[in-house]
Parts: C-alpha cells; sequence; structure tokens
DNA sequence: ATCCGAAATGACCGGTCGTCATTTCGCGGA
DNA sequence: TCCGCGAAATGACGACCGGTCATTTCGGAT
C-alpha cells in the first residue's frame, strides 16, 4: 500500500533517497512527541523535524489521524506481551495489562483513538491480540468467551490509563467537605501505609478482579 | 463564583436580563451538542445559538474546556443513582453503572475530561460520588476499600464508554486473517445467539467480575 | 536525448480559540 | 433628577491549525 521499511540510500544527493515513509513519519512523531509532548504535535512541526514542507507530508499520509493511527500501532509494539508461552497464563495477563496501562499513560492523548481503530490497518494491535488470544486459548478459556474477557480487561486498561494522568489532588473536596461527609471521609481513610499510588491500587484491585473472573481451566502452556 | 441560577427577568427591554450565566451556557451547550453533535460544537457556534458575540462569552468563561467541565458536571446529573438507598447495594451498583456506561457513551468526548477535572468545582459530580460512597459504606465495604473500588469501577466505565462507539467491524481481520488464526477464530466464535452488542456483553462481564470483587458484609440498606 | 512520474514546494483557504480596546446601558448613590 | 460606575456585549484582530492545489524539481527508465 504505502512504502515500506527497507529502501536502502544510493547516493548522497540531495532529492530522492525515500525522505518520507511510514516508518520514518511514524518515528519523527514518535520523536517530537516524547520530546514536545502532544501540545506541541503539529503537522508543521512534523515536517519540520523530517526537513520538509508540512504539505509533502500529505503526498505520504491523508491526514493528521492517520498519523496518529499510524504511532497507535507502533506504540502497541511497547507493549509486553512476551509473558504469554512462559509463565503461567494469569502472570501473563499481569504483565501484559500493567505494561499496556503504563504505556497508553504515558501516551493518553491515544487511548479515544483505539476504539475507532479497525484492527485492519494496525498490524502490530493485531499481532498483539493474537498474542493474547492464543495465550487465553491455550489456558483453556472457551473460545466465545476470549473476545468479551480481552475487550473487558482492555476497556479497563484504558479507563485506567486515563485515570493515571488525574492531578492527585483530584478528590480534594475543599470547601465543599461538609456536604459529602461519606465520600470525605473515604478519601481520608485510604490506606497510604504503602507507598503505592492511589490509581495503582485501584489498578491492582480490578485488574485482580477481572482475571479471577476469567474462566480458565489450564494453569498455562508451562506452569 | 461565577452566576447563579435564579436571575429573574425584569422587563422585556434589548439588553440586560442575564444573558449569559453559567445554567443558561451549560444548557445551550447540551442542545447544541444533542442537535449537532461535538464536531459542531464551536464557542462560535455556542455564542450564535445564544445570540451572542463569541467574545462576550469569555465574560463568563475563562476557556472552552471550562464550558465542558460545566457541561461534564452537569451530564453527571443524568446518572442514575436511584437504586442507591432503595436496592440492595450490588443492584444499585448495576444501575448506576450502566446508566454511567450509557451516559458517557453518548458523551464520550467528555471522558479525557473527568480524568482531569477535580471534585471541586464540579459539585453534581460529588454528589453521585456521596451518594454511591454512602452505598458502599453503608452495605459494610471497608473505609479504605471504597475508593479503590469507585475509581476502578469507573474506569472500567470510562473505557467501556469509549468501547461502546467502536464500530461494529473493528475486529474484522480481513487480509490478516491468516497471520493471526486463533483471534480470528475468537471474533468468529462470539455468542452471537442472545442479540447483545458485543460491547455489552464485555461490559457485563467486566461488571459481574468487578461487583464480586467488592468486600461488602450487609446485603444493602433494606434487602 | 527525452519524457514520465514520484515527490517536495509555497501560496493559500476556511476555521479555530482567545485577546483587547471600546462601547453600551441599567442601576444605585448624591 | 442627574451622574457616573461597572457589568457586560461588541467587533476587529492575532496566532495557529489542518488541509488543498497548482506548480516545480529531478532521478531513472525508455
Amino acid at each position: 500500500m504505502t512504502a515500506d521499511a527497507s529502501a536502502a540510500p544510493r547516493r548522497a544527493g540531495r532529492p530522492l533517497e525515500m525522505v518520507l515513509s511510514r516508518t520514518r513519519i511514524t518515528a519523527a512523531a514518535l520523536a517530537l512527541i516524547t520530546t514536545e509532548g502532544y501540545g506541541g504535535f503539529t503537522m508543521s512541526s512534523l515536517a519540520r523535524t523530517l526537513k520538509v514542507a508540512p504539505s509533502a507530508l500529505y503526498n505520504h499520509v491523508s491526514s493528521k489521524q492517520e498519523v496518529l493511527q499510524w504511532l497507535e500501532d507502533h506504540v502497541m509494539t511497547m507493549v509486553d506481551v512476551s509473558g504469554f508461552g512462559s509463565e503461567p497464563w494469569d502472570d501473563a495477563m499481569r504483565r501484559w495489562a500493567w505494561s499496556y496501562r503504563d504505556v497508553f499513560a504515558r501516551h493518553s492523548p491515544l487511548v479515544p483513538l483505539v476504539a475507532v481503530l479497525p484492527v485492519t490497518g494496525a498490524p502490530e494491535t493485531l499481532k498483539m491480540y493474537e498474542t493474547v488470544a492464543v495465550g487465553l486459548a491455550g489456558a483453556g478459556v472457551p473460545v466465545e468467551t476470549i473476545i468479551p474477557a480481552i475487550v473487558a480487561v482492555e476497556s479497563f486498561i484504558f479507563g485506567s490509563a486515563l485515570d493515571a494522568n488525574a492531578p492527585a489532588d483530584i478528590f480534594d473536596t475543599g470547601e465543599l467537605a461538609d456536604s459529602s461527609p461519606t465520600f470525605t471521609a473515604a478519601v481520608l481513610g485510604q490506606d497510604r501505609s504503602t507507598g503505592e499510588r492511589p490509581a495503582d491500587v485501584a489498578f491492582q484491585f480490578g485488574l485482580e478482579a477481572l482475571l479471577a473472573a476469567v474462566p480458565a481451566t489450564r494453569p498455562g502452556p508451562d506452569a
């Protein structure tokens, strides 16, 4: 369809040389966002880091959305699925879910896009799904519950990724404290003995609840 | 801080009359978004429906974000918390969670904002939290687990609200089907006998899992 | 030597949020 | 009764955004 990863430079001449391609654009976008954040990510700035006019990008990309979708698919490769095939299925899921959440907590603006992005055109994402599906199937999870289980865990992960970016004082009731005594007490009564961030203990709680509900019959590939 | 709900008109004269206020702006924003969707929601269009110049809005609002935050707090009043105090705690939670998801599925662009919005300045949201917290406390849930439980369920709800807007064919693997046989089989093997939408069965699955993990000692206020 | 076509260019468009100096006008105090 | 204060609307404007399009450049194949 569009471009290719290889493409060895032939000479040192100015133009030609496959200046723009899906992989180069994606890499530049990732680098730009890593240093400047999503606020500073514009088609102009992206073109600037690629030493190219903004309009040149549109010879390879149909919209900014598409760049973000490429980026999202690439970011998905950072999710750790190494547990599947080498750990009990639930440990593999834990490793997967935590790293999944961490990655998208760092890329929260991408979260609303995932829901819209079909797996076609997102090969890396599909690869991840396949790995997880194989892991669950291997654990004896019935076929018809694999997708609901994945979707439920994934939804929880996305919501938690957004939550991880919440300011620490988000539940400070301030002057409205006396109109919400029970909630205020609950906020103050959180267990702060362990050093874990509140978002992490909530994620831990929810993840274990979801894993406990997955009907697996076997412990995993080699546990 | 800003404006007030009452404010009775005095005459039919052109100006004066409390043209703009938090409640009127919020109501207009909701009406506009209901008819035009979030894509058509701009400060200009909002001003137009209020028969006012766009810049006039900035005498009452510091940014578009703030309008959206007002809107979000208002939307929260549409969430059904009527179960708390009249049903067993878990039924109340079910009613709450489902309506919560439905409301924000219809207002998914607001989801990324909730994570950032402190409860101060969002009194309706705080009211909802208080009701839920009272319900959980009344069910004997230990104080220190109330917040993690709420946050976990809420994160799951937000993720599911995004997921509910996914296109039906999001998991169509298309031409990449043979590179992901297990996942493709799982997609095809979903239980389609019941008429439920896939997003709904995933939500059902996840919600029950989370509720089962909430350590309640009493059934509820009057069950 | 010539032509083709991929790819970069720069001007340009419509629209966005937000700012600012200025004006309007009702109301309360003298 | 008059006046002036201040809240609130105005419209022009700025900076920037994503995206389009006609034009140009230039390497490689014929």
